[in-house]
Formats: C-alpha cells, structure tokens, sequence
DNA sequence: CTCACGTTTTGAAACGTTTCACCAACGACG
DNA sequence: CGTCGTTGGTGAAACGTTTCAAAACGTGAG
C-alpha cells in the first residue's frame, strides 16, 4: 500500500480511503490512486486489515461428510444466507475425524471468524461450548445441543413415524425396520418414531434389523437376510433409517427377483437424489436440508450481531414424506382386520 | 497475550516462545505460562501472526459445485495431501456463479492463502492467470489450463473410446451417445473418443441424442425418445456423458417395461457412488477422483514451496472402464460381420 | 485582507503477534 | 578471582492496515 501511494503520490491515509470510504477521496485522486493499484497489482493484506479492527467477513460450517449430499445441501442453504449478509462461507470438512475437527475449530477460533456452524463429530463434545463461552458465535446443525447455544434438527421421531404410519396405512402388517447401528441417536429417535406409529395404530408388528452402518452394501446385506425369510414371516414393508440402505435393499430385491412394491414396499430416509433416480423410485422422508441451512445461518448471523441480548434457540424442523412408487400408490391390499 | 504474559509474570517474548519454541523456555516457566493461557481463554490472533510474518497454513479449493459427488472426492484426496503437508483446506463452493467465484479468489488472494486449487467456471477466466501471476500458486483441476499454471486432468477422449470400444465389443452396432449441450468440453470430447472408437473398429454406427444438462430428468427424456424408435432403428446400446443421465436413463427403460441390458446396454460415465447401488449396476467409466485432488494439491505444494524454479506440469489421468450388469457381463450376442 | 467554513489530504497511533539482539544469572574453568 | 559459555528471559522493532485528529487548501462573505 505504501507502494501505491508513493505511485500515486498520496499519503497511505488516502490510499486506505479510497478503498474504504471513496466519497471522502476527490474523483481526480481516486481515479489515480485506483490507476497505480491497478499498475502495481496491489492487494489488499487481509491479516493487517482485519488486525486493525475490520471484521473477517467470513463464516464456516464445518461439515460431517462433505460427500454426504445431505450436508452439502444444507451447505447450499447456509451460503444463501450468508451471501445475503455479504460474508464468505468457508467449508470445512472433518470427516468424521475428531481430531481434524478440532484442529478446523481452533484454526476457525485463531482466524476470528464471524462465527461457526457445524455437524459435530460428537455432539457432546466440549471444545464447541468452550468456543462458544469464548465469544465465537456456534450453531449446530442437525444434532441436538445444549442451552449453551443454537441448533437446528429435524425431527426423526416424526419422521420414524410419519414412514411407518404410511405404511400402516397402506395395509402393512409386518414391518422391517433396517439400520443401525444404535448408538447413532438419529437411528434411535427413528426406530422410537415407527414404534410409536405401530403402538398408536394398535397393530402391526415391527422388527428391527440392526445394521453395522448407514450404506448401500448394508441394505444389500439387509436384503439378502430379509429375502432368506420363509415367506409367511418375512416382512412386507421395510423402513430404512437412510436412502443409502434403502437403495441397497432395493437393488438386493431386484437381484434376487423379488419385486418392489408387491413382495417389499420400500420407505427410505432424506430423500436424497437419487431416491426419485431409482429404478422404482423411492417413497422417503424428505428433511428440509435447504431450510435448515438457512435457518441455521440465520440464528448464527443474528448472533453474530448482538452477542448479548441473544436467546438461544433449538429450532426443530418437521419432516416430510415423499410417496414414490416403492410403497405402491394406493392401499397394497385391503387392510385386515384393524 | 499481553495479558497472559502479566498472568504468568513474564515478558510477551516469553509467551510467544512458548508458543513457537517451548524448547527455549524452562520446564517451570513454560508450566506457568500454559496455565495462564489456560485460565484466562487465550486465543492467538492468526491475523497478527500471519501479518508479522508466519505463512497462513491454509489452502483452498474452490470447487464448482459442492453438491457433485465427483468434487467432494476429488476433494477427499486434496485434504489429505493437504494433512499431510499439515496444512488447513478449506472448501470454497462456487456453485458454477462466476461472481461468486471471483468473490472467494479476492478473498483468498486477500488472505494470502498458500494455494489455491480451482474447478473454474470458465476454463478461461483471466482472473486465474492474473491470481497465478500475482504470486499465488494455482492448479487447475479437472480443466485443462494454458502454460501459465499447473493442471490436473482426466482424458476425455480415452473415456469415450474405451466405453464406445467395450460397446463394439460386446457386439453392439447401432449405439448412441447421450449427453450435451456440446458447448461442454468435456461432453465434446467424449462424443470425439466415442467417434474415434468407431472409425477404429471400422464398423457401427453412432448417433447423437444431444441433451439441454447433464441430470436425472434428461436422462429420462434420452430413455422415452430411445424407447419410442422403432426396435429395427433403435440402438442397442447408449453411452451417456455421465451418470446421472444413465441413471435416468436406466429408470426410464425399467418403466417403461425394456431390459437393461438385453434391449439396451447402457454406460454411464464417472461411476458415482450410486451407479453401483442402481437396480441395475451400472458399467461406468472412471475417473480417478481422489488421486486427481491428490496430486493437484501435491502440484500445489510443490510450486508454493519453490514459487521459482517451478516448472508448470499439465498432467493428465487415464480414466478406466468399471462393467458392471448394465452392459451384461460376456458378448451379448455374436458379432455379426465385421 | 481576513475569517470562517467545507472539503481533501496527511501523519501517526494502534492492532497482536514474532523475532532478534541483548541482558542476567550461574557454574565451570584456568 | 576474573573470564567464559550456557541457559533463560527481556524489550523493542516490524509486519500492513485503519482511523482520527489535525493540517492544508479553496472559497465566498464580511
């Protein structure tokens, strides 16, 4: 900058308004010092900027899975807001890796970003209040959070129920539930939502098939182990706690020669791309990923703002079903007896 | 920090030492200074830091759309070159806005960043020439780049020719290519490969059914105009520019009651996650994703650690062919005459 | 001609680190 | 008993901005 202005024959202090506060600068002036910084290609040191005072215009969501398109449409979210606020969204990926986490946080909390929103590796961790309790504004996302700041969840017992009511609905009896395992909170909160979807309607049976992971080749496993039932106790519907397992079971059926919906209705979890891209398309609970982005930026702005006067809320979104062709698209059968 | 040197009774020089060379500081000193820091929540201002002189540790990457799986795993192999060069990666998601885009290089370049890794919007954007001239390294990924910076690509043309060269293989004559618009580079250059593929072996036909995008839905649409040939001009086989049109592609037939792959062969291109998970699985050419962010980020490197005597490398991946059930799994039918 | 006033421009302080030359203390050594 | 080397610690300069009080400059009124 001092180089500019010695070009330009100004003093720093000029150089600085023309950047920051134009219409303090004569246009003859401004149009010279913005001449030389183009001449020089002069950037602007961002460290000493925002040293002096200047906020870091800058937020971060630190993301569970970057692959998981789940996430990066709550990114999409997120970046809305935060392009409305005229900040910059950085993404950082932990990857399910505790220790990167932490790493990304501290490097976050050293940078003074405005604030951080994130999907916690472990939502009990305590480095997220600590960075709280120190000033940086923290929203979480899609996991449950103390009093100690903002979050932003969607419903899974809803949503367990909302899949299995649907299919209670539809005249099934015997109900699958595939995922796992279950110490993912998501899983449990899911399988207590179709729980009590079956002990409202007062029938139907579910039973829980417990998977080692939320993924294509646990679905195809879980087909396999559903399809190797006699038919008189195999089920006739399965709910999966991801689209992922949903996908998987799907592709199994098919495989073996069992056809979905008539020998397996098929319900599965985020509604995620591809669930509409299968080949029976299919019937999901849809999450609204978008909104809980944006909500999410949106608490974590207002915070930002005024740090003090902030109440902290847990906003909970409510899911939807999508019906697809996976469950049929009426009643399977007339219900049996009630 | 001044406060944690009063704390702890020491100078600030002391304190900085045990931040960047405990190995100076006495056992005690260094014990008291920790607790300090500990106590009063100390967080060092990375601005001040990085501005007095200390490299910002961090890269980024600016990625063209978060929301395609291919980025998020080309991704993957960047952060990892990234962790082990303990540098800091963060995601910057253009989502193909050219503003956008131009936003997070002012910012980046403002940050001083080590590197930056780009999927631009415009394989032509002078703004990355001029960021690259100013003094940060750029790679450019998956685009090819003039002389002017690295670039790390996949080749399209030997896509297009091993998945139109396994077609022709498998016995089939009369193949279309789905996939557009052609103002792409990368869907014209697999057209080129697919053609090549054909004036090789002599024999076969390739027909163009050009599409608006590269998604599900017209994909779908490919499926209802191949559908709706008569069986005597309809081709046997397609390769699609990627997955998701094959994808759609896929569902379409299975809807409207044709076999995959007995009354069309199809291959998709980038084998994503879910080619594998279709009801079908998918034969997809392959893209080395994560060696290709891999090596990006190690070209990155490279030139940040020795900015002159750098030689600006265009290296180029060889895709391969993954088959899978789509295009059946032999020769679907003896080759008629050659 | 002087003054007051509004507009531009200037100069220096401040931001929070790191670094480096230097100082103090201390034991060892001749 | 002076000298030297070592070890641990200090203080100030420097990094590149922003900001703000004050200086400089016109300009029109009195």
């Amino acid at each position: 900058m001092k180089d500019v202005a010695a070009h330009a024959r100004v003093s720093l202090g000029t150089v600085s308004n023309v950047l920051n506060r134009p219409e303090l600068v004569s246009e003859r002036t401004r149009k010279r010092v913005l001449a030389s910084i183009a001449e020089l290609g002069f950037v602007r040191n961002e460290s000493a900027r925002q040293l002096r005072g200047g906020g870091s215009r800058t937020l971060a969501y630190v993301v569970l899975d970057a692959t998981n398109p789940f996430f990066t449409d709550v990114a999409r979210g997120v970046q809305e807001a935060a392009d409305a606020a005229g900040l910059a969204l950085f993404l950082c990926n932990s990857g399910e890796d505790r220790e990167r986490q932490a790493a990304y946080l501290d490097l976050l909390e050293q940078q003074r970003v405005e604030g951080v929103l994130i999907t916690p590796v472990d939502a009990a961790d305590p480095r997220i209040g600590a960075l709280a309790a120190r000033g940086t504004p923290v929203v979480v996302v899609d996991r449950a959070a103390g009093p100690g700041h903002c979050s932003v969840t969607v419903d899974d017992l809803l949503g367990g129920d909302l899949a299995v009511t649907h299919l209670l609905d539809s005249g099934h009896r015997r109900i699958a539930f595939v995922g796992g395992p279950r110490t993912i909170g998501q899983v449990r909160d899911r399988i207590t939502g179709a729980e009590r979807a079956v002990a409202r309607a007062g029938t139907g049976e579910l039973t829980v098939l417990e998977t080692a992971r939320l993924d294509v080749a646990q679905g195809r496993r879980a087909g396999e182990r559903i399809a190797g039932l006699p038919a008189a106790r195999r089920p006739t519907a399965a709910f999966c706690a991801n689209d992922l397992l949903a996908l998987g079971l799907l592709q199994q059926m098919v495989r073996l020669g069992l056809r979905v919906p008539e020998d397996l209705a098929i319900v599965g979890y985020d509604d995620i791309e591809f669930a509409e891209a299968a080949a029976v398309p299919l019937t999901s609970v849809a999450q609204p990923r978008h909104r809980l982005g944006r909500t999410a930026a949106e608490l974590l702005l207002a915070e930002a703002r005024s740090p003090d006067g902030h109440e902290h809320q847990q906003v909970v979104f409510a899911p939807e079903l999508v019906v697809r062709a996976s469950t049929g698209l009426g009643p399977l059968r007339s219900s049996t007896v009630a």
